[in-house]
DNA sequence: TTGTATGCGTTATCAT
DNA sequence: ATGATAACGCATACAA
């Protein structure tokens, strides 16, 4: 691989001199610059980013650490990352963790080791986040956070997501409602949780705990956990899936048990189902504003890395009710 | 950030040590190793892969460039390759091209210039590859070719996938089977019209070149041109749809029309819908190996960085008739 | 406008 | 078993 040496040399000028070419061509001669531009050229010489990185102690790359670029939730926002990061000049590295909490460090300490200028993280450990804190590491928590960790993030308002879903439920005449959660390990799911209860609390409708089902957040488990609870002789009027992996699977099982949505149930997803697009009826769910999770993302690290406003922030985007033909009246 | 340096001066002995501890730890004291691991906790190091490269002209991360990462062909294949690109410690750099051949040449000098040992490629311009070859970049070429370039790659049979798709269609009794494809510019789709073509001819069936239409591999086009085309007084019994993409938007057509699949028309896809799992009827489609496709990708260039086996390699992977309910006999 | 010398953090080579 | 020195490819300060 031809190097700026390579270069100077065929070109006959000093090394320095293509450098500056590289750098600051306003003040090398023009004559020279032909020069050196043809030789590049001849050379197919592209300036190496290591050795630029080692002395500019910046290597214009970002880590992005994330459960799974499977979840169109999380390809999306990779994009809307992309599409940002492109205008600030970074790469990305993309590291999936799927949750996996050893993975998850083991990304994190090897962005550090890549000298990346900042991580954007989605994590799943508060190790992972307590390391990049110790480490030094400029970084923004995506998605879910911690309350007692100060850091900057971004994440969409989960709470105000589950509240207000829970509350559409219930206007639709709801009381008896089912739903399909995590394990309450992470934010999303501990917030998400937290807005149904408030609702069902401001409503004066008691929880049936019996209705409360820990999937893990897992396609598979809802599926089996859903053919369970629509077994009973109480069934739910109404599932509120707190993602899109879950509400797949619940379909699937009523429309194995011959049920069908929203006749027999209704269904509320968190996030679009994969198949949004075609599945009939159209699966009401509550929409993150992934594209505005992606640009503040990297606005943040940008301007951390540039040291510009070294006040801490914190971001709550607002989610948003998009109705479809999943839940009936009762 | 910690330093080599700075661990060799609070550990008490030269970067030598240090460096020979992270290198050759079979090689070093005992006592000092203790020391040197004491302090590089304390001090949060991990070694700067960005020096480390220069030095070694190996950086240990690979270029991914493809279309989108949206796509669930291309989502499930990216993880294929990074859980085999973990086995080789290799990092990756996701590059999405929209197949915009600007998009796609700026990365390719991008990863140049990042000096990643390797390139993985579904490449949109042949331009790109041509720059490749060029600049001496060490890469492979996935799931699209080149014929006439001599260079190592993994594909899948597409001609051998269009050519089952259509066979079997033609076993159910259509002869009037409409195409959704794309503008023939890219391998796969140029073949599988191949195929398609092959088994028409074999059948003596006449291709009413009305049927073939260009969408450009596009769910919005194929969903007008759906439309269009299932208005005609001489509709076509069943359709063969290039990607999951346009099926999609054949089926928001047909939904649309008031008609059903495959009561009033029949659906075999190339590739599997968004949805598959909970969209009825199951959409008859063909399977790419994905994962396999991921595995060669990685094995191959991880040879042809270690220079292991100077023979150029083309594979060519098998596809599968996976079989649902949208193509009914007639 | 151009060139010389130095350093970025690490590893390899030679010594000790 | 450990250390001194040079080199990787480039950018910067300083000099000319």
């Amino acid at each position: 691989m031809a190097t700026i040496n390579d270069v100077a040399k065929r070109a006959k000028v000093s090394v320095v001199t293509v450098s500056r070419l590289l750098n600051h061509p306003e003040v090398v001669n023009a004559k020279s610059a032909t020069k050196i531009h043809k030789a590049m050229e001849e050379l197919h010489f592209q300036p190496s980013q290591i050795a630029r990185s080692l002395v500019k102690r910046r290597t214009n790359t970002l880590g992005v650490i994330m459960p799974d670029v499977k979840n169109p939730f999380f390809n999306k926002w990779f994009r809307s990352l992309e599409e940002h990061a492109t205008v600030h000049k970074f790469s990305l590295l993309l590291c999936n963790t799927d949750d996996n909490a050893e993975e998850e460090m083991h990304y994190v300490k090897l962005m550090q080791a890549q000298r990346v200028d900042g991580v954007v993280i989605v994590p799943y450990s508060k190790k992972s986040v307590e390391y990049l804190i110790g480490s030094g590491q400029k970084f923004v928590l995506v998605d879910r956070i911690y309350r007692d960790l100060k850091v900057n993030f971004v994440t969409t308002d989960h709470f105000q997501g589950g509240y207000q879903a829970t509350q559409y439920l219930i206007k639709l005449g709801h009381t008896r409602i089912g739903i399909l959660r995590g394990a309450g390990y992470i934010f999303p799911d501990v917030e998400r949780y937290a807005g149904f209860e408030k609702a069902m609390k401001e409503n004066g409708i008691l929880i049936d705990q019996e209705l409360i089902i820990n999937c893990d957040l897992d396609e598979a488990k809802a599926y089996e956990r859903t053919k369970e609870v629509l077994s009973r002789r109480k069934k739910p009027t109404a599932v509120f899936s707190f993602n899109g992996l879950m509400s797949s699977g619940f379909i699937q099982a009523v429309q194995e048990m011959g049920l069908s949505i929203p006749q027999d149930v209704s269904l509320l997803s968190f996030d679009e189902i994969q198949g949004y697009g075609i599945f009939r009826p159209r699966v009401t769910h509550i929409n993150q504003p992934i594209r505005s999770l992606g640009e503040f993302a990297i606005d943040m690290i940008a301007n951390i890395i540039q040291n510009k406003n070294s006040t801490r922030q914190g971001i709550f985007l607002k989610p948003e009710l998009v109705l479809g033909d999943s839940c009936r009246r009762i």
